[in-house]
DNA sequence: CGTTCGATGCACT
DNA sequence: GTGCATCGAACGT
């Protein structure tokens, strides 16, 4: 299991070294686990993509406190987006988790990704997209609104280290918002099929 | 290939 | 009332 001191150092590093991890969660339906292979940093007040741009507020609380929790919050009204709470107390810092490569508990996966609204009675989802995009891999994996300030070094939901071979990490702009894109704050395993949005071209 | 748009909830102004 | 750290279907080129 990382431990908190994990967390606890320059966001950048963090969301570099969360690459290659394995996100592990447990739910009274069943196990499901996938490594690691996109997520984004969002880093304190200056930075305008943050939730914690305009300061603290209620929503955004668990930014400032310890690290080594998760953030969780609802997007678009339908999409949980789960964050790992980097750095210091006061310091409000997260890693965005955008997609995984699913390794365990794929039935339970795809059954609940075809319970989305907007899904039901379509295609069956092909594997390397059950996580792919982080409201995809919440619904997934059944990570909630009710894990937001979950401790990540023990419980139902954890992150841990074993051992994979560290991946060709590429960093760029992050993707779905509308300020500070030009920051190179997005990491991704070099061609992975599960990494959302647009293939990164190779030469 | 590209763009548009509906689904859906809530924190914040 | 506005605006999201989204997703994927439907349509246009």
């Amino acid at each position: 299991m990382l431990p908190v001191a994990f967390y606890l150092r320059p966001t950048l590093e963090v969301a570099g070294d969360l690459l290659g991890k394995v996100l592990v969660y447990r739910s009274p339906a069943g196990v499901a686990t996938g490594m690691i292979v996109e997520t984004e940093a969002y880093i304190g007040e200056d930075d305008p993509a943050c939730h914690a741009a305009m300061g603290r507020t209620a929503r955004n609380a668990p930014l400032y406190g310890l690290p080594g929790r998760a953030y969780v919050y609802l997007n678009y009204g339908l999409h949980d987006m789960v964050n790992a709470v980097t750095e210091a107390e006061g310091h409000p810092s997260a890693v965005l988790i955008r997609a995984l490569e699913p390794i365990e508990g794929l039935p339970l996966m795809r059954r609940r990704r075809g319970q989305a609204p907007w899904r039901k009675g379509k295609a069956t989802v092909p594997d390397h997209e059950l996580c792919r995009g982080p409201g995809n891999l919440t619904r997934a994996m059944g990570i909630t609104l009710a894990d937001n300030e979950r401790l990540l070094t023990s419980g139902p939901l954890t992150i841990r280290d074993e051992g994979l071979r560290a991946p060709l990490v590429v960093w760029d702009g992050r993707v779905g918002i509308s300020v500070a894109t030009e920051r190179p704050w997005r990491a991704s395993v070099a061609g992975h099929r599960s990494v959302s949005g647009r293939p990164v071209r190779n030469g």
